[in-house]
DNA sequence: AAAAAATAATTAAACGTTTGTTTAATTCAA
DNA sequence: TTGAATTAAACAAACGTTTAATTATTTTTT
């Protein structure tokens, strides 16, 4: 079994880390002490502080890590050629509701940490990783307009609209049941009728927004 | 002078609750101590469960203040006859980028809490006030959509679409900045020249999303 | 109107907890 | 036997809150 000692060593840091984004995101990072996350992942206190240095490394090695998973689909999607801007819009789209909404946990302490701005390092990382991909996807609006496919929209603020969207109804479970009028329990997160819904209003308003005519 | 005193009570009150305000803003709730804020509004640290009780009841008092500015202005345009909906719904586009870019600081400690969920009875009565405002917002649209004015859109997630848009910008001026390419300086939410263009970008959205044709 | 009593506001100090972190000893695997 | 993993215990610091004493301010009484 030796051999998969740095597998394991990995598997251990990932338990603390899974454990540590779902009490990130359902308290908030200060409000969760390394003894609620040591009895949640059932490991011994001094194990956060000597897998990690400190609770601040933690969380900024669980959000560096995931931060950038949107950045490479982004980036082939605007070079390839073969596909129209509209179609790319689309895309987009589905994989933004299907990615944030498969990771709300992770989307929680992600924008925690985005509105908290302690951590002034970590907050400029995560600035800088989010804008370029929202200035990737303006790109690929921007390229519509000129070839006279799109309308002359704000293809920054438009990018906003589509990402501000899917973060709107991550806010808050309990918000967004109260709004589609669903039961408490329910989980629309998970839900892939309302996966679908959100992805079909998005591109719906994209087209008319977007398509000239 | 002993006239006054009410009065000076609640000016004392409403000095440390802004105080609180900018301090959850910039730090978040569990993250500003109670010797932070005592310090910041030049007060004593008892002063605080003094006026409030607790920490908690500090911040419940701020949100239930302050949460429900916007519904009275929303239920008014809704009973409204003499607006025809598509003004109804640029009027409070305007009203709410007016509203929540010149409050920043309550726009972040809302969210936050909103995203929180700790403190069951303050999320619940959030989420409610939320909920509601965006259900009377949503409900323009529908009579637009019966009236055969707009199109058959989703009008819950239409809405979700304005306020996401705003909060999208909102949750982070560092980035908001390298979005809009302005320099780190730059103080966009006060900025009439952005609220012009994120207003304008909403309404001109909307026109084609609703409009019929 | 002045003095006295009562209430409210303010303070510094201390309270008991809880926090993140470290230590030193022990267990485990190579 | 060596080095890493794990543990329980202890650390100082910071936390929200309370206390008890003091100062201001109102209210009541004379």
């Amino acid at each position: 079994m030796h051999f998969e000692c740095n597998k394991m060593i990995t598997d251990k840091k990932q338990h603390i880390i899974e454990h540590a984004m779902k009490l990130f995101a359902e308290k908030g990072f200060e409000a969760t002490s390394i003894r609620d996350l040591a009895k949640a992942a059932d490991v011994n206190i001094a194990m956060v502080n000597y897998y990690f240095g400190s609770k601040e490394k933690l969380i900024e090695t669980i959000l560096e890590q995931k931060a950038s998973y949107m950045k490479d689909r982004i980036e082939e999607l605007e070079a390839n050629k073969t596909i129209s801007e509209i179609d790319k819009v689309h895309v987009l789209i589905e994989d933004y509701v299907e990615r944030l909404l498969s990771h709300p946990n992770f989307h929680k302490v992600l924008y925690k940490e985005l509105m908290a701005n302690n951590r002034q390092d970590l907050h400029e990382f995560l600035t800088q990783t989010l804008a370029r991909n929202a200035k990737n996807f303006a790109a690929i609006i921007e390229k519509g307009i000129k070839q006279k496919v799109f309308n002359k929209v704000d293809a920054m603020l438009t990018v906003a609209s589509i990402i501000g969207t899917i973060n709107q109804v991550m806010l808050s479970k309990n918000m967004c049941n109260k709004l589609l009028e669903k039961p408490t329990e329910h989980e629309p997160y998970q839900d892939n009728v309302f996966r679908k819904r959100l992805a079909n209003h998005l591109k719906q308003m994209m087209d008319s927004h977007l398509l000239i005519n």
